[in-house]
Formats: structure tokens, C-alpha cells, sequence
DNA sequence: AAGATCTTCAACCGCTTGTTT
DNA sequence: TAAACAAGCGGTTGAAGATCT
């Protein structure tokens, strides 16, 4: 079989599309439909190739697409169906209406990937952990021995919960949010990262944590930047209903946190 | 303030699959 | 049955913007 040959071979334009063009391709495709995508640029007056103007139709143009970042229920969705399907976008797409396989695929390599890789290696120090030192939980010195951890920018992805001795190592930190439009991840400097671990246990917690705990003026802060939140939990009812965390709920993923303090059966004298 | 580095996402590439001749 | 063609898919790239140093 002789593969056709490539765009620009041909003397066909590449790279992002004009509005123009934009213009020219949804006018033709809204008169005449997409019958054949190989013979609808040279008909639709675009010097672009079939491939370019069928991608460009359906990841952009197409009247039905969603815009805007992603809801908590489609990344839900998306994590589940990955576990199930694999890297089959198309047949995850599927599930999402308006979404397109390669916008999913961007989410999953941007945001849902990274945050799944760290929820796991925290989950697996923690299992590990609880096998060897009983009930009661200690992540921290799993996290600084791990070597599933391989920087200690790694390890302090995650906010801290500094356990008893709070003042300290509140006061050893400062936090800032990094891309606080898109990004779950939340970075943590530390003056000293080894000190500092061994003071914490790492519960995850998304960027609104900080948007909305800057916010609120009732929640006192470090460097003007650390919300610090007092507790104690009284019960288990009071971290579900979200206690402390200014708003955030089951929903915004902190069922295994929550699970944490279930297993440990503790949740006195915790403070961040 | 400026250069370096990182992140995001639209678009491309090459392969596979399905359909037509 | 095989060749040719068209569409679809997933991996990858690179420009642009954001963030860091």
C-alpha cells in the first residue's frame, strides 16, 4: 500500500489554525456536512489536509464540544475508566459527552497522572507502615526512608499535618500554591525538609484549600501565606463534615484521609 | 527585570482498522 | 483475495504562557 503523502509535501499549511480558516471549515461542514474529509478542504477552499481539518472539526470546532476545566465527577470518571480501559481514550471520551479523547488524554498527562501517582505512593507507605507498626499511623519516617520517594521535593508535595508538636514545625515551613488555576499539586519549601518530616503526616489536598483558606480571616496564617487550621476532632463526624478544612468536604478527595483517621482511631491534638 | 525552566494543550505523525473496489 | 483508500486512534511534539530563580 503507498501511503499518501504529507502535508506539506503536498503545499499544504500546517500549525495552529486562523479564525479565518476556522470560519471557512465550520460555514462548509454546517452547509454541506463532512462527507469525505479528504476532499472537503480543496472544496471548502482550506489549504489544509483532510487529517488536519477532521481534528480540527472534532477537538475544536464541533458545536457540541464542552469548554472549560474539567468538573471533580468527570475526573472521577476518567480515573475510574482508565483503571478499567487503559490508555483507550476514545472509548473513555465516549463516556464524557462534549469531551473530546485528546483533551482526556491531556487532562490524564497533566493533572489526573500525577496526582494518582502521589495518592498511590502515599497509600503504600501508609499500608506498609500500618503492616509494621500497628494501629497507629506514622507516615512520617516511611516518607523520608521511602525510596519510592526519589526527591524531597517529592515528599513534601503534600501539605503537612505536623503531629503534637505543632509550633515548630508550622513555623519551619512556608507554602505557596503553584498554578493555583489548574493544578492539584500544592509545592512546600521547608527550611529543613529532614527536620520538617519528621514531623508529618501528609494528608493531599487540593489548590482551593489555599485559595479559600487565604480568604478566610479567621484562619490565621504564616508568611501570610499558611493557613493554619486548629483542631481537635472531636469525633469522626466533625474531619467528615469537613471540619477544619474550611469547606472542603468528602468529595474533594479526602476519603483516604478521612480513612487515615478512621484506621488510627485518633483525632485529638491534630493541628496544621 | 530578565533569562531559565516548567507546564499546558492544540496539532501533528505514524500506525491500525474498516470499507470499497 | 488483495490492493487502495479513508477514518480513527494513541503517542509525541513544540509554541506559548506561567512560574521560578
Amino acid at each position: 500500500m503507498v501511503r499518501a503523502p504529507c502535508c506539506e509535501k503536498m503545499g499544504l499549511k500546517k500549525g495552529p489554525w486562523t479564525p479565518e480558516e476556522d470560519q471557512l471549515l465550520v460555514s462548509y461542514i454546517q452547509k454541506y456536512g463532512h462527507g469525505n474529509w479528504r476532499a472537503l478542504p480543496k472544496q471548502a477552499g482550506l489549504l489544509r489536509c483532510g487529517k488536519s481539518c477532521r481534528l480540527r472539526w472534532i477537538n475544536y470546532l464541533r458545536p457540541d464540544i464542552k469548554r472549560g476545566n474539567f468538573t471533580a465527577d468527570e475526573e472521577e470518571t476518567i480515573i475510574k475508566l482508565h483503571e478499567m480501559l487503559g490508555n483507550r481514550w476514545s472509548a473513555i471520551a465516549a463516556k464524557l459527552p462534549g469531551r473530546t479523547d485528546n483533551e482526556i488524554k491531556n487532562v490524564w498527562h497533566t493533572h489526573l497522572k500525577k496526582r494518582l501517582q502521589k495518592t498511590n505512593q502515599v497509600q503504600s507507605i501508609v499500608n506498609s507502615d500500618s503492616k509494621t507498626r500497628g494501629s497507629k499511623l506514622s507516615i512520617k519516617r516511611s516518607v523520608s526512608n521511602s525510596s519510592s520517594v526519589t526527591t524531597q521535593s517529592e515528599a513534601v508535595s503534600f501539605i503537612g499535618f505536623p503531629e503534637k508538636d505543632t509550633t515548630s514545625s508550622v513555623s519551619a515551613c512556608t507554602a505557596s500554591s503553584s498554578d493555583c488555576g489548574r493544578s492539584m499539586n500544592v509545592a512546600m519549601k521547608c527550611e529543613d525538609v529532614d527536620s520538617s518530616l519528621e514531623h508529618y503526616v501528609l494528608p493531599q489536598i487540593d489548590e482551593s484549600f489555599w485559595s479559600e483558606a487565604a480568604m478566610d480571616e479567621n484562619s490565621p496564617t504564616i508568611d501570610n501565606k499558611l493557613p493554619v487550621h486548629q483542631y481537635p476532632f472531636d469525633s469522626a463526624e466533625s474531619f467528615q463534615q469537613g471540619y477544619g478544612y474550611n469547606g472542603l468536604n468528602f468529595d474533594d478527595g479526602m476519603d483516604f484521609w478521612y480513612d487515615i483517621f478512621i484506621r488510627t482511631g485518633d483525632f485529638t491534638e491534630l493541628t496544621f
